[in-house]
DNA sequence: CTGCCATTGTTCGATTTCGCACCGATCCTG
DNA sequence: CAGGATCGGTGCGAAATCGAACAATGGCAG
């Protein structure tokens, strides 16, 4: 390997050596704490935000002060899929659900060089595809499905982005980003226990058992991680070396 | 004007003369009969197909035969956004929910036509950026609003892409689409059709009082269609000349 | 060590929506 | 115009979720 480290970023990690080695002197590494808001609703986006760590929420900021997450995104991802499709703004939020760090490029810029290469154009393009399809299954969920499957879906996309198994969140944001009560929330994060899929502990949410959670989650959970993998890349990290805490058999 | 109609399709005639004309000779004209099927879910997409009349709805099809749409267009866009984005399938279903007839081009094509022009590429992907918005309102409807203010946002969006204010649905199709069961479509059409929003007919609902409707539908209503207006064009034909039936003042 | 505060857990009644059953009304077709 | 299918309306009890209040807990700061 070269003193480069390689992206984490799945979608720069994609890229031909061409127009990463094109795109690299435009990228700002970036820190990005916890709420930092990457593009605010309504107001034109200033950059487009490679994560190589943390999770991005889109939600929509309701009038009557209720927030819904509408779609997430890790290092799977990036902030300003609209630049490429050709609107300045959108009228949602993204912040930083979980704090991490990334790289970011101007809108200016980024939208030159989408305009000049085609195959970095293609590939920002199958990645707002597939997140149009992760949208299309949060309406899908939320319109259908109880609350215990919407709950296990959105575990599992966190810890689809997320390096081990322990994932941090609370039951009031959870309530938010659910769109349900915060005691429904406690209720159902006790049946998934009950259920030996998750552990609850104060501030955090430990992942026992992906697959139970996968059959938790209902059908709304698959098909955009299925988009995901037939467009991009792997969306988690390969499971062959086991993380840092190893299930006890 | 020339012997040759204007499109109805809204995106066909916000083309430029020249994508217009080179577009042309590869749109076929095609009836679209209720209920025809324009895309399979997981099949390769064969046509982009623009609508001149009708509309199109993109359905989730769960494996336990709960149906539920993500999205709706009629002459305001075409069916196909995921050949734009570089894919060649999606894992939803798009049908004709009310017949009409329109215009469309095979896959090859198309995608040939929108790599060549990017200004064909351009409108075809604010459009995508529209429709992308479209879904973050039902994801946000679903999530958070009543059934009341579901049903008056699904009854505009109708509205909104038909002449006239007479709108064909039964109560058992609008419970499919909004995920809720067909009594409480009742229920919910009683209680606007009692504040004079809406006259509802065996098999048909009459617009009484648009604005009123808007009212009703919440907040989840609106950006998608301030976004189309913004980007593309209007979405609903000019008030300027009252439609059939002016309302009694 | 101590006190504060975010977080979690519990309860209760109210409300929405569900799920099913049944019947009447309307429309289409032969 | 008669049959048959579709569509609309109604009435239950059951379940999920809401909305609000309150207690218990854990962690962090002073």
């Amino acid at each position: 390997m070269s003193t480069l480290p390689a992206y984490q970023n799945r979608l720069l990690a994609s890229l031909s050596d061409t127009d990463r080695a094109w795109l690299r002197p435009h990228l700002d590494p970036v820190d990005l704490p916890l709420h930092t808001v990457l593009v605010e609703p309504g107001r034109p986006i200033t950059h487009a935000t490679f994560l190589e760590a943390g999770l991005g929420s889109i939600i929509v900021n309701s009038e009557e002060g209720g927030r819904v997450e509408i779609g997430l995104f890790g290092r799977d991802g990036f902030a300003g899929t609209a630049l490429v499709l050709g609107s300045d703004r959108i009228p949602q939020q993204i912040f930083m659900q979980v704090g991490g760090h990334g790289h970011r490029i101007g809108a200016d810029a980024f939208i030159r060089l989408t305009e000049a290469s085609a195959s970095l154009r293609a590939l920002l393009l199958r990645y707002t595809h597939t997140f149009l399809v992760q949208t299309a299954c949060t309406a899908h969920a939320n319109a259908s499905a109880p609350v215990q499957e919407r709950l296990a879906r959105w575990l599992l996309m966190y810890h689809d982005r997320q390096d081990g198994d322990e994932l941090s969140i609370t039951h009031d944001f959870l309530s938010m980003m659910l769109g349900v009560r915060r005691t429904t929330v406690t209720l159902t994060l006790q049946l998934l226990e009950g259920a030996r899929l998750i552990q609850a502990r104060r501030g955090r949410v430990i992942v026992l058992d992906r697959e139970g959670l996968e059959g938790a989650a209902g059908d709304a959970y698959g098909p955009a991680e299925a988009e995901y993998e037939r467009l991009i890349a792997p969306l988690r990290r390969r499971p062959d070396r086991p993380g840092p805490v190893p299930p006890r058999a």
